[in-house]
DNA sequence: CTAGGGTTAG
């Protein structure tokens, strides 16, 4: 029933006006404005003086449909004595535009048997078409698209429009372009869906070539073409592209749309341009969610992880509710840092509001926890999550793997192959690691030369680089070697450390050197290279090899880039250099850090001073070995942190071989977990062993 | 009297 008009002025007004005849100019600004109100007064005074000739009730219907009040607009439709296609379409698109894509279908349905007695027209069939997009019902659509021909109703460009864009929704791109290919002169609706068509499947090339066909027509651009061009820019990262679209759309004023702002902010971020990005989301005169979640990830993407942090409590400061992929964002950002305590809070929140649901949360969830060192925390939430997608089992998998748990990876494998699910590219990124962990070379070349293929997921550098790592481990150091010289790929820095890791610690010297040496031809300025080879040196106590090594550091004017420790104690990030003794309490640190390693000598320790750069001479060797950051780092956490919790640590660098025996020691001696994340993986140091099983 | 395309995470 009608509620009651509280304003009097209304009624009177109406009142007046009663038996005139209803002025359809009126209702339709009162359509267009969505005043529900005023339009209420305007169904009263059709009842009153009897006015429902079958245009005046499509208004009507149009009127309730477009300010959303479906059952109103149903009532109206069905209570009707006679319809036609306009009152069904208003209906429809009411439906539509209030996500309701099942009642379009419901009521085209009826249509079909005959009960509504009317022929479906071009209208009827956009709707129906962009019902199915939504909702992504390639089935649907493919019965629209014969009735489209049995009708004869192709070459009406919303029905082409609303067919390629639901091909395009229903990642059909042969069926999109066949679509777009009988479009002779297309318009900007179909352009910029057929762009979005070819951004959905990384054609960037096809994309961009629209986009110059279409250059000559910029005139006709509209704010979503922009958006797409932006998206375009930013998916292929042309900064190039992408300022040319800012350029023009700041001539044409088209940045105080929601949309295109947000286009640009992401535009940017994507590019690598975080000041340009927050330069643009500065400029917005109302942010909303979206928004802020796109700046945030500009910073996160762009290594920016307390920017992020920081926009994260302004947005809240700001009374503006974060969205599900707000806390995707933070909780990538938390990951990144390591900064468990900040995680779990973001956590809460999500409990709280209720986005634990959403997928991309529960992805996130995984990530933080895996990234901060809990790795069984990151297990609990895979294994209540409610649905699961590839990035889940890639994101469980890939915490395993940097955990060193080679088990749990082949294990959680086998669980998502028998699941039905494939694999991608990142996922045996981590089961090739995993090869690696448990020794596992045959099985490596049988995933990397057969399943892979199996599943259609071409080998890249990182897999062949885990081949490398597992022929290093299993000191297979010839054959590693042969492989990068007869596999054709372009290979990094990355892959040649992976070979000069296994020289390491399978003491091939001579391959390391020759391996050394070829990284530096590279990247003469690869620091870690030259601490390894000097280790080789000291190792093989060739004093003159380490000295050259420091004289050609000298020389290319390459420093050793300072070791840096920290960890988070309630609130704050305590941060540890070897040098520097600036933490307020680093008295009571030193003198923890001597007591244990006075403990851990009379367990068997000898600090290893190949690890050391620096012309020191050699009781000041042990000094600075006995200060690395993460020596420091732990002995605060000891001192800090409730006794019995395990103490987390996050370092700039690979751990030291000394720093490595020594944590080991002190797990010993002290009874904790020691969680270590070095710049490569982790190390979980118990009961004296590492999760890594001393090898780095 | 009725209809179409677009933004944020891995």
């Amino acid at each position: 029933m009608l509620k009651p008009i509280r304003s009097s002025v209304l009624i009177n007004s109406i009142m007046s006006h009663a038996f005139s005849k209803i002025d359809t100019n009126l209702l339709k600004t009162i359509t267009d404005t969505k005043n529900l109100k005023l339009g209420k007064g305007f169904h009263c005074q059709m009842i009153i003086s009897s006015q429902f000739d079958l245009i005046l009730t499509n208004y009507l219907i149009n009127l309730y449909a477009k300010c959303g009040d479906l059952n109103f607009a149903r009532k109206v439709f069905n209570e009707m004595p006679e319809r036609n296609v306009v009152s069904v379409s208003s209906l429809m698109a009411g439906y539509f535009h209030n996500g309701l894509p099942s009642e379009v279908f419901s009521v085209f349905r009826l249509m079909g048997f005959g009960r509504l007695l009317v022929r479906p027209n071009e209208y009827i069939f956009t709707t129906v078409l962009a019902s199915c997009a939504d909702i992504q019902a390639l089935i649907e659509g493919r019965q629209c698209h014969a009735y489209v021909l049995k009708y004869g109703l192709l070459f009406h460009t919303y029905v082409r429009n609303a067919l390629l864009h639901m091909y395009s929704r229903c990642s059909q791109v042969e069926d999109a372009l066949v679509v777009f290919k009988t479009v002779l002169d297309f318009d900007i609706f179909s352009a910029n869906s057929i762009i979005n068509v070819f951004l959905e499947h990384e054609c960037i090339t096809e994309a961009k070539n629209v986009v110059r066909s279409m250059v000559a027509k910029i005139g006709l651009w509209d704010h979503i073409t922009y958006v797409s061009v932006l998206s375009l820019a930013a998916a292929s990262r042309d900064l190039i592209l992408g300022c040319q679209a800012h350029g023009q759309i700041t001539k044409r004023c088209l940045e105080v749309n929601d949309f295109v702002r947000n286009a640009t902010v992401d535009m940017y971020g994507k590019c690598g341009d975080v000041l340009s990005s927050q330069h643009a989301f500065l400029g917005a005169r109302v942010r909303n969610v979206v928004l802020w979640t796109t700046v945030m990830a500009a910073c996160t993407q762009n290594g920016f992880l307390e920017d992020a942090l920081k926009l994260f409590l302004e947005m809240v400061t700001d009374g503006i509710q974060p969205n599900e992929l707000t806390y995707a964002v933070i909780l990538y950002s938390c990951a990144g840092l390591s900064v468990l305590r900040n995680g779990e809070a973001i956590y809460a929140l999500v409990e709280k509001s209720g986005h634990k649901a959403h997928l991309p949360v529960g992805n996130a969830l995984i990530n933080m926890y895996s990234r901060c060192g809990t790795i069984e925390d990151a297990h609990r939430v895979f294994t209540t999550m409610l649905q699961k997608d590839i990035i889940s089992w890639n994101s469980i998998i890939s915490g395993y793997s940097h955990h060193g748990l080679g088990r749990e990876v082949l294990e959680a494998f086998r669980t998502m192959l028998m699941g039905g699910v494939a694999p991608s590219y990142a996922t045996f990124v981590g089961v090739l690691s995993a090869c690696g962990h448990l020794g596992l070379v045959k099985e490596g070349f049988y995933y990397l030369n057969h399943l892979m293929r199996d599943f259609g997921v071409v080998p890249g550098i990182e897999h062949h680089t885990c081949l490398v790592g597992i022929l290093s481990r299993a000191g297979l150091l010839d054959e590693a070697e042969k492989y990068m010289r007869y596999t054709h790929v372009e290979w990094d820095i990355v892959a040649w450390r992976t070979l000069l890791s296994g020289c390491r610690v399978h003491r091939n010297f001579r391959l390391g050197k020759k391996v050394a040496h070829h990284i530096l031809q590279l990247d003469p300025h690869d620091v870690g290279t030259y601490i390894l080879l000097s280790n080789i040196y000291a190792r093989e106590s060739q004093w003159d090899g380490v000295l050259d090594v420091r004289k050609l550091m000298r020389g290319r004017c390459v420093k050793k880039e300072p070791g840096v420790s920290w960890l988070q104690v309630r609130n704050e990030i305590h941060v540890f250099t070897s040098e520097d003794k600036q933490h307020p309490l680093i008295n009571q640190i030193c003198e923890k850090l001597e007591d244990l390693i006075t403990r851990i000598k009379l367990i068997g320790y000898l600090p290893d001073s190949s690890s050391v750069l620096h012309d020191v001479e050699d009781e000041q060797k042990q000094e600075y070995l006995i200060y690395h950051s993460e020596k420091l780092a732990i002995s605060f956490g000891l001192i800090s942190l409730p006794s019995g919790a395990p103490i987390h640590v996050m370092k700039n660098l690979r751990v030291c071989a000394d720093c490595h025996t020594a944590i080991k020691l002190i797990s010993n001696v002290t009874g904790r977990k020691i969680i270590v994340r070095d710049a490569n993986r982790f190390h979980c140091f118990n009961h004296g062993a590492c999760s890594c099983n001393d090898y780095w």
